[in-house]
RNA sequence: GCCCCCAUCGUCUAGAGGCCUAGGACGCCACCCUUUCAAGGUGGAGAUCACCGGUUCGAAUCCGGUUGGGGGCACCA
């Protein structure tokens, strides 16, 4: 039945524009990439935008850009959006293609294997109604099947517009698929489908069908969700006397409460993920082992190793909980493993402009460490931006008072480091300078080095929790150093009076 | 309601009849390191492999049933 074997693997993706990239989506379209990188097989991309009422062009754009941005590529289709398609079988995109769905709905026609329909939708909607009041199974109940040329021609004058529904033999369908194994189904409990509607569109199941033979499609790796359309998708092959592709039905992906994920549960689009900071390594990473894993222990991949490892075989059957914790962690593994200039770059766009790049580059070893998103890096350097007078307002007194000691305590460490600080020349003002300086310092007053860098940290940060506070204050420079110190001396001794 | 699919630690997973008194990772806990937070290191808790029956000398792995979960049944894709 199916003759994929002789036939070169061609493998698709086919986004509806309807929302941006999805991480389902995503995931479907990286499995494709690597299903075809793996075998050497060609990756198209189509855009399946027959349902015009919902399809956007930013949102095309998006899902393009976003593709592009995990590293996932294709040998054909469009390349940006509106763009000139690229490939033998162009255009790729469903709404340039509609003569030949009217032909190939026409074929159907012809042969009997599809028949019009007037039903309105208000009538449909009654019938549906009354099946499932009854408990029945909610499906087409074949009125116009039965119609005489005179019904026809009552339509007709009423100025109603037929739908076309396929007419779905009543057989046993089974085919191979190649995650799933035999899939049986009777196609006796589906009722006839609509495949174009009143206004002469075309519907999802009857184009792709159409787009996959004529793309000559050999390998459908699509989400399981899919799965029980698939017996659709094969009669009509059937009745279009269409060569049948292999399917594969990869697991969904799912909500915490193992749900399909979806946008009302959990953050579904990519551009949220990428807008956080998640490198595109990482989440690629991450969504190939949702529902695959190599079968070894390793787990840190590129996408050219994920693309040599990649197996059908490996894919599992059951759906996989989303788990951001654990795309948080692979995030920090792979911001990590950048050196401090690419780290740098890919930062940029998330600090403050005021930062230049010089500047960007000095704080990044200070945070690397530190960040799990790229986003995180802008309240990780809020305190080298803001004003001293901001970072002033963020702390209390009693920030500035270790434990057992008083304000006026307080006041004179402060006062001593002030000086010690002052005294600094403009070249020794360096991490590692300060900080055999501030021990010093604590050392004389005989207080534990924590107990000094505490109160010293709030100063300068404004924050319990920064960055290392010595190179935070290289950063700093001298000046606003030496003016952070002073407004926290401001606040302790006000303190110190007052008690 | 009907049909289809699925079922190993909380989560992602290893496992393809004996290598499994079930391994790794995330998360969690403890300790170490340490100027905070991280990162890193070490250790720990955590799964009677959903349940019941069968096949087999032997089953997490094969078969059947039960239960549970998910998906589909649109003039959405």
């Amino acid at each position: 039945m199916s003759d994929t074997s002789e036939r070169p693997i061609r493998v698709r993706m086919a986004p509806s524009p309807t929302g941006p990239l999805h991480i389902g989506t995503a995931r479907t379209s990286l499995y494709n990439f690597l299903f075809a990188r793996h075998h050497g097989g060609t990756y198209v991309l189509r855009i399946e935008d027959t349902d015009l009422a919902r399809s956007t062009v930013e949102q095309e754009q998006d899902i393009i850009d976003n593709l592009h941005w995990l590293g996932i590529t294709w040998d054909e289709g469009p390349q940006v959006a509106r763009g000139d398609d690229i490939g033998p079988f162009a255009p790729y995109r469903q709404s340039m293609r509609l003569d030949l769905y009217a032909a190939e709905a026409a074929r159907l026609l012809e042969s009997g294997a599809a028949y019009h329909c007037w039903c309105t939708p208000e009538e449909l909607d009654a019938v549906r109604r009354e099946q499932e009041s009854k408990k029945e199974a909610p499906r087409y109940n074949g009125r116009c099947l039965r119609l005489t040329d005179a019904d026809r021609a009552q339509f007709e004058a009423e100025g109603r517009r037929p739908a076309i529904r396929f007419r779905v033999p009543p057989e046993t369908i089974r085919f191979d698929d190649l995650i799933r194994g035999e899939v049986e189904f009777d196609n006796r409990l589906l009722g006839d489908f609509v495949i174009v509607r009143a206004d002469g569109s075309p519907l999802y199941h009857f184009v792709v069908v159409i787009d996959d033979e004529k793309m000559a499609i050999t390998h459908v790796i699509r989400g399981e969700d899919h799965l029980s359309n698939t017996p659709k998708h094969i009669a009509l092959i059937e009745s279009l006397g269409y060569r049948q592709p292999r399917f594969g039905h990869i697991p969904l992906i799912l909500n915490a409460d193992r749900s399909k994920m979806s946008k009302r549960k959990s953050q579904t689009a990519i551009t949220a993920y990428r807008e956080q900071g998640y490198l595109p390594e990482a989440l690629v990473n991450f969504l190939a082992f949702l529902g695959w894993s190599p079968g070894t222990e390793e787990e840190i991949f590129t996408l050219d190793e994920l693309g040599q490892r990649f197996d059908l075989s490996h894919v599992h059957k059951a759906g996989a909980v989303f788990d951001a914790d654990r795309l948080d962690y692979l995030n920090g593994v792979y911001i990590r493993s950048l050196t401090d200039e690419q780290l740098a770059l890919r930062l940029r766009p998330f600090l403050p402009e005021t930062l230049d790049d010089e500047g960007v580059l000095r704080v990044t070893p200070l945070i690397k460490e530190r960040l799990v998103r790229l986003a995180d890096a802008t309240e990780l350097t809020a305190f080298l931006v803001e004003s001293d007078e901001q970072v002033a307002a963020l702390y209390g007194a009693d920030a500035l008072v270790p434990k057992g000691r008083t304000p006026a305590d307080a006041a004179r460490a402060l006062a001593i480091a002030r000086d010690v600080l002052t005294q600094l020349a403009d070249g020794d003002f360096a991490a590692d300078v300060l900080e055999g300086r501030c021990r010093a310092v604590a050392e004389g007053l005989g207080w534990k080095p924590g107990d000094f860098f505490r109160p010293l940290r709030a100063a300068v940060t404004g924050r319990s929790v920064s960055p290392p506070l010595f190179g935070s204050m290289e950063l700093l420079g001298r000046d606003r150093v030496l003016a952070r110190i002073d407004a926290a001396l401001g606040k302790v001794s006000a303190e110190a009076q007052v008690t």
